[in-house]
DNA sequence: TATACGAGCGAACAGATGTTCGTGTCAAGG
DNA sequence: CCTTGACACGAACATCTGTTCGCTCGTATA
């Protein structure tokens, strides 16, 4: 078998990603013999086969538009698509999720999944107001990404309501003893100690974005 | 008509995305029937047709899997992919972009086109080493984006390569009559003051991202 | 020259798939 | 009680669409 495609081959090829692009869906047989003036369908037939062992494309059989592009579906997976739900500030607790309409939200960020570890779900992103969080190398306009949870673990950065400081936080967190530490990730900073009944925790740091204008 | 769909719309709805997802074609009427226990195929069409109606979804018809979810093929080209090309440190120029192997790049990040952009162009992405750019809220294991460029304008953050000094710094960057100065991102920090010949614009900033562990 | 093989051709076939239509149910409203 | 409209049923129908098969052509290869 020739190691380069067939000029042929290499426009069916083409006609296919960008069919997919423009359709949503895939082009039948017949579709691609028309549009590049093919004489046969069997001819396209017999050129896909040749695609399918290149292992460029897969088709399903006996499935109209049963065509896959080979990777590209998997280059969509790596893609998460994450709801930001609304803004974090220090003296403002985080939107309750549950009362965030899920179709109310139209912003959303995506990102590959490398940036967000491999566990997807209960992943949510607020806008960052004020330069409360500097310490934390996160400032005014950040977009911060966390992981839904009510508990941490040691040196987990976590998004904490302060109780009776009526203050959201974004620090480390460490259990010692009966007493919690929220440590700065600006190792000049103090920690700060309080008692677990004054933390609530909101989630855990993901990801921060910056995009500067 | 109601507002919200129905529990068979939403399903519906739902189903589809997920075996576009898992097939990269569009289902068929009938397997929507099958797989969400409906006893005929006219109901997923009527419902399907209401579906359309509230521009959920596009339908083609007399085309078999015809079906396209709105926005969601937008959706993917919202996405860019940009390459991870190596890595920027305060004693360190920045790799060569000619000499960087297009095919040899195997690590992309995907950002959702909002944080980086219209112009796609002349991206790439570095991974920071080391805490030299800490005074840009900018600490070691985060990654940058930047756009290709030689010139600056002021008030943009660059990454420059300071000839006498041999060292790559993220800095604002302002052309002071004949002085360049370069603004640390941390007001606290002083500037520092430079001439035109000492200074290399490598990129300018689009984009930072740390993805916490 | 004979054979093999990649590539293409055209037509017929069978199964996959969207469409249509008469009918039925049920709740809301007059 | 009747009407209306949303929703659902099931079956028949008409295409749409993938597959198959016998055939041709040209270029290597033996």
């Amino acid at each position: 078998m020739p190691r380069a495609l067939s000029q042929r081959q290499r426009a069916i090829l083409d006609y296919i990603e960008r069919f997919l692009d423009e359709n949503g869906y895939p082009p039948t047989i017949r579709e691609i013999q028309h549009d590049l003036n093919i004489s046969s369908t069997s001819v396209v037939d017999y050129n896909l086969n040749v695609l399918e062992q290149r292992n460029l494309i897969r088709r399903n059989r006996n499935i109209s538009r049963g065509i896959e592009l080979v990777g590209r579906r998997s280059a969509e997976k790596r893609v998460v698509r994450i709801p930001l739900v609304g803004q974090i500030a220090a003296g403002q607790p985080l939107p309750v999720l549950e009362e965030v309409d899920p179709a109310t939200v139209n912003d959303h960020i995506e990102l590959s999944v490398d940036l967000v570890g491999k566990q997807q779900d209960g992943l949510f992103a607020l806008r960052v107001k004020g330069f409360s969080m500097v310490d934390a190398l996160i400032s005014d306009g950040d977009i911060v990404v966390l992981r839904r949870q009510q508990t941490a673990e040691n040196g987990e950065t976590v998004a904490v309501w302060l109780r009776r400081e009526q203050e959201t936080t974004l620090k480390r967190f460490y259990h010692e003893g009966d007493r919690i530490r929220l440590q700065p990730a600006n190792a000049m900073m103090d920690p700060i100690y309080t008692t677990p009944d004054n933390v609530e925790i909101q989630g855990k740091l993901v990801t921060v974005l910056r995009s500067v204008s």
